[in-house]
DNA sequence: AACAATTGATTGACATCTAAAATACTCGGA
DNA sequence: TCCGAGTATTTTAGATGTCAATCAATTGTT
């Protein structure tokens, strides 16, 4: 990247590679925050409404038979704890409903309301049209490879076990 | 992009294009959100350690004389209120101290302690091994490029005065 | 059928974070 | 000098998030 492909001996370039990905890893993450904070204002602003909820329900909006607390947790990336929390939440403003689930006993899905649904579709358009402005300082060019690289990216990270995962198969 | 498209050939154009920015988007928050869950749990697992009091001491760390409260918040991109609880957390543990500013009775420097500076700098050797081998997916060039759009994406944004920004003036 | 292991969901304790109000200090002008 | 605007920090209340423990229901294996 940086000049000298030919002659820099092995070992000052790895030291400056090294830095690179430190660099790197700090400008994606400052970058994403960056956006993500935008988001989040606009629509506390705007609607009252967080982050959180709204990719919540986002998620229920795809699905009309609703998806269980196993599912939402897993599609949100996040704990079983934190799905029940929002859960409580946005049933009691009246925007999703847990029902039981007829296969399981142990298991609830969870639906968005016609209310729930109404909301979420108002603030939807207005969201994408926030992020579409914020992308649009990309040519196609640039954001295609930009999403390349991200898969590539995210793929070499996940093949890598995490070494948590491997201390919790016990030997 | 918004309602009113008439040309059918115009409105999927756009359709899609604005799909793609929205796709673009969630991955570039599930990538950055996959790597930052990894380092927060090595972080916590290996040394007990949480990535926001990570990142804090690494500010300091590169600041001798320290830093007001302010700075940090800055530099951080977090609110005050936050800084204040970073800091109160830090504090009690030893590892960095307040103290008054010369010049300005109202402000704080914050520092890290000798204990502080040890700790950041074993945690750091091995945080900066575990980013370069998530980005060693990358080729140079990739690396490179990722870094260049993601430069551009950051201006553009910071570019668009926020609404919020402008809301603050009254009126 | 019996029973151990698993799975789905909730709970409680704690750590971040934000936004907004309160407090303490500084500084420039009338 | 005094006063009003602005700045630095803290405080408070509330939302998110994790982890670990718990309870209930299901499943696989005898």
């Amino acid at each position: 990247m940086s000049a000298s492909l030919h002659g820099a001996d092995a070992e000052t370039r790895a030291d400056s590679s090294d830095h690179h990905a430190l660099r790197l890893w700090l400008r994606l993450y400052a970058c994403t925050h960056l956006i993500e904070k935008r988001v989040r204002r606009r629509l506390q602003g705007k609607f009252g409404m967080t982050l959180p909820r709204f990719d919540f329900m986002a998620q229920l909006d795809r699905v009309p038979q609703g998806l269980r607390m196993s599912e939402l947790s897993d599609r949100l990336m996040v704990t079983g704890g934190n799905v029940t929390g929002l859960t409580d939440t946005l049933e009691r403003e009246g925007l999703v409903v847990r029902e039981p689930d007829e296969t399981d006993r142990r298991a609830l899905r969870v639906k968005l309301t016609r209310e729930g649904r109404k909301v979420f579709r108002a603030v939807a358009v207005e969201h994408e049209g926030w992020v579409i402005d914020m992308f649009k300082g990309l040519s196609d060019e640039e954001a295609a490879a930009l999403g390349e690289q991200l898969i590539t990216l995210k793929n070499h990270v996940l093949e890598n076990v995490p070494v948590e995962a491997v201390r919790e198969h016990k030997s």
